[in-house]
DNA sequence: AAACGTAATTTTGTATACAAGAATGTTGAC
DNA sequence: GTCAACATTCTTGTATACAAAATTACGTTT
């Protein structure tokens, strides 16, 4: 399905935005770039106008297409939002899920643990969205579940830099376990709250978001 | 700045996909468009990609960029993600607010009010877009604040079936009032309560967008 | 040396050209 | 009459070409 050129860059060029292989803030070249790729202008500014959209970034008419990093003010506020629709979500799922769709939760919060006692974090993050978007699709409310499916993609490189702290691992365990037992009583408040308390970054995964994002600026540098 | 076929040919189709002219589910064929507005396919195209971020369009590769409008359960589920989206600034916005940010607030409501009372709904939807960004932004979260302008912005032309039913608009005015006095006594809860009821469709705002929904479609056929 | 104005050079935005894939129509077999 | 295979026509996706705007370089003036 996608099978165009303008697709496959949007991806390339996102990638090497979000592994810091482009600056934040620098100028996309289009002509380097083309080049780079070995494709004409065309398809790379169709690229261009949907990595606008999505905000990662900003496109100056007659200037030319900048990335645009969140800071870790915008990350947090970013978080915070999607805690909120995660706690929608948790609300919403918990009043609605089946006894399938509990046992399919209870095997990806599984499959979760599996991988962070493997030490597998690539695993673990297919895992853990696989344990997100069942609660997406949980909650019944379609337009919501794709909306938190976006978000969640789009804060997917910078959820890496919590995780990679030691020691957060047990307690993303842990959290997953609370959500499932608050949705499983159909306890539709602890449910959101848990899931709230599981993206949200507060407390302590304040510190790692800090520590994790201090190190990635010093190796921009 | 918007200075950009690509931008104001976005801004045309977008139109006349909300007003009916193209139909939903059609393609948007791109020699006849072209032909139309007397450009060529490529800014054409570029629109078409932004489009189709935003949800207005489904881009099938190698088939077309079809027309793709919400359905009645689709509008009700963005409405109700719009709700929380809505309450959360609230909530936020009651913590936050300065004095200066109420005297805006409960300006903005007097002007809808006045807008109201004058028949005046162009005037209206402006002075209700102005209530609300003040209320999005107060929240202290900007990406929040840009979150929720993105989806109002999205739901306009929907949320015009609502307030076109006679006697909705004094409820509409009414329940600005609850979220000014909500917001002014710094009652958080209360606050968001009251946005959530003001933006949700239901109880009899569901009838009101049903009549006029299968008003709209009969019009299409 | 700084500031301004102008010429040269990039770079973006748009149009056109072309190739590959999809849709459509036609013919022939059964 | 229906279905299938092929040829034809349209449509999309990408490359190239060109024009206008923006940036840079440079020389002149103060």
């Amino acid at each position: 399905m996608e099978r165009r050129l303008a697709d496959t860059l949007r991806e390339s060029i996102e990638q090497m935005i979000v592994t810091g292989e482009i600056a934040d803030g620098a100028r996309l070249d289009e002509v380097r770039l083309a080049a780079k790729f070995g494709v004409s202008r065309t398809p790379l500014r169709e690229a261009f106008q949907v990595l606008s959209a999505s905000g990662l970034v900003e496109l100056i008419p007659r200037r030319g297409a900048f990335v645009r990093l969140p800071s870790v003010v915008q990350m947090i506020e970013m978080f915070e939002v999607m805690a909120e629709l995660e706690a929608m979500c948790g609300r919403l799922a918990t009043r609605r899920i089946s006894a399938d769709g509990i046992a399919a939760l209870k095997k990806a919060a599984d499959d979760c643990d599996r991988a962070l006692m493997e030490g597998d974090t690539d695993q673990y993050y297919r895992e853990n969205e696989v344990f997100h978007h069942l609660l997406y699709d949980a909650s019944g409310n379609s337009f919501l579940a794709e909306e938190a499916a976006r978000l969640h993609r789009r804060l997917q490189p910078f959820r890496r830099m919590q995780l990679r702290v030691r020691g957060r691992m047990g307690q993303s365990m842990k959290e997953h376990r609370d959500v499932l037992t608050a949705v499983e009583s159909g306890d539709e408040a602890r449910a959101a709250d848990a899931l709230h308390n599981h993206v949200a970054i507060q407390g302590e995964k304040f510190n790692d978001l800090m520590a994790s994002y201090e190190r990635t600026q010093r190796q921009a540098s």
